[in-house]
DNA sequence: TTATTATTCAAACGTTCGTTTTAAATATTT
DNA sequence: AAATATTTAAAACGAACGTTTGAATAATAA
């Protein structure tokens, strides 16, 4: 929950305001939808105070990403170096490590003091848009968490290929995308009544839900084209 | 030039060409980036046809979602009536199930001459928009069809609730959407050689990896909390 | 043919967008 | 207190947007 009793009031509210409305907006009409006219008038500042902070819309959203995926990714990297210190150097079991990785994404739902659940939606929003500013941010910022993940994973799944586990990762992000901003198939059932709710029980259990499936897939056995395929692109590594 | 020797004279030219670059443009670009000024000048056509043919640039997006929609839920609805009348009322496995819906979709991938690549890029980043329009067209017009799957899979997988199955329905719609629209987090691994081809075999690889994962899921065993959640929330049904 | 309808076209409309500018107000430094 | 820098305020800019209009053209029907 990070609390708030450090002393945040260092940069001006005018900035702070400006994020966390820009946050809400973007997350909930797009990036394209929410107008900085929009995003200033309900942040109650000045209009061109957005292109005085932050030079541009674009850059605005940059700054914004890059703040919380900085958060997000030391929260993993912590939760993945406590496992492996307690571990001694021992495999983790998979179930484990996914929960360092997307349960602490999850997590925020929770945090609402920062926005954390406006903040999911903006996040599995930008993942499918073609400006692709969300990869490009992981790939400058962040690979190298990323990238210790995988390698946990190889080495708790040693009977899967590496390629194959980096493609389950990603399989893992759609799903855990789908699962955050979650307006779509489970509402389509609504006589069976399981529209979400954002008590902390009901993310608990959709928290349950998706670390199950989660673990199901990625420990699914390999079919035979798979391992042929790998063995042949071996060749290339 | 599109070619024309099948006679599809029928329909003006006009309104094909808008629908294809339509098509290109909404999945490469985004609903809101893709103009209709883009759109019309690529398609060699008046800037005003679009709203002489559709009305306005939001319904060109519905027609389009619903003509394709149409036809991906009728072919995933003949698979369905096609594994069923094989299995004379036994329950079918939870594959071929997945293999009917999802695997229907990828084939689309394959289909360059209808475009299909590009409505299924479109299809997944439509999945998260805020507009929410995908969903309304599904709710509207393929909630039988969806019904449909539902019950097939709750037929083959006795032991595990309803609201489970929607859920991980659910989650196995955004790892196909991811594996789709896939140009995320597989290609931050530059260093080993995962980009995605286009080629038939890497498309059937693709298919084959997010079957086993999505078989994987959908068939996790249920954990306690889930079926005591289960057992309380039969108190609304 | 002419009359009628359907389609195409160029031009413009009114809005909204991101951005810039200019000046006033406030804070900081000298 | 004066001078300088920083922050807010208001207004305007040019560009791009979706949409509309009305006339020109093509196609069809009588």
């Amino acid at each position: 929950m990070t609390v708030a009793l450090q002393k945040d009031i260092e940069q001006p509210k005018t900035v702070k305001k400006i994020l966390e409305c820009a946050e809400r907006l973007f997350a909930t009409k797009g990036y394209d939808a929410a107008s900085i006219r929009d995003i200033t008038n309900e942040a109650g500042v000045n209009l061109a105070s957005i292109h005085y902070y932050f030079g541009s819309k674009e850059k605005l959203l940059e700054e914004l990403l890059k703040k919380k995926l900085d958060w997000l990714n030391q929260e993993r990297l912590n939760a993945l170096l406590r496992l492996e210190s307690n571990a001694d150097g021992a495999p983790l079991r998979p179930s484990l490590i996914l929960d360092a990785f997307f349960g602490t994404l999850l997590k925020m739902i929770d945090d609402k003091k920062n926005g954390g659940e406006m903040f999911l939606k903006l996040l599995g929003r930008s993942s499918l848009e073609p400006s692709n500013l969300i990869w490009s941010v992981a790939t400058n910022q962040h690979s190298d968490v990323i990238k210790k993940f995988k390698i946990a994973l190889c080495k708790s799944l040693p009977g899967v290929p590496e390629t194959e586990i980096v493609w389950r990762f990603h399989f893992m992000l759609g799903a855990t995308t789908f699962a955050i901003s979650g307006n779509g198939l489970p509402a389509l059932f609504s006589n069976t009544d399981i529209k979400m709710e954002n008590t902390s029980t009901s993310q608990k259990l959709l928290m349950n839900r998706l670390m199950t499936f989660l673990v199901g897939g990625l420990r699914a056995p390999l079919s035979k084209n798979m391992t042929t395929y790998e063995s042949s692109s071996m060749e290339k590594n």
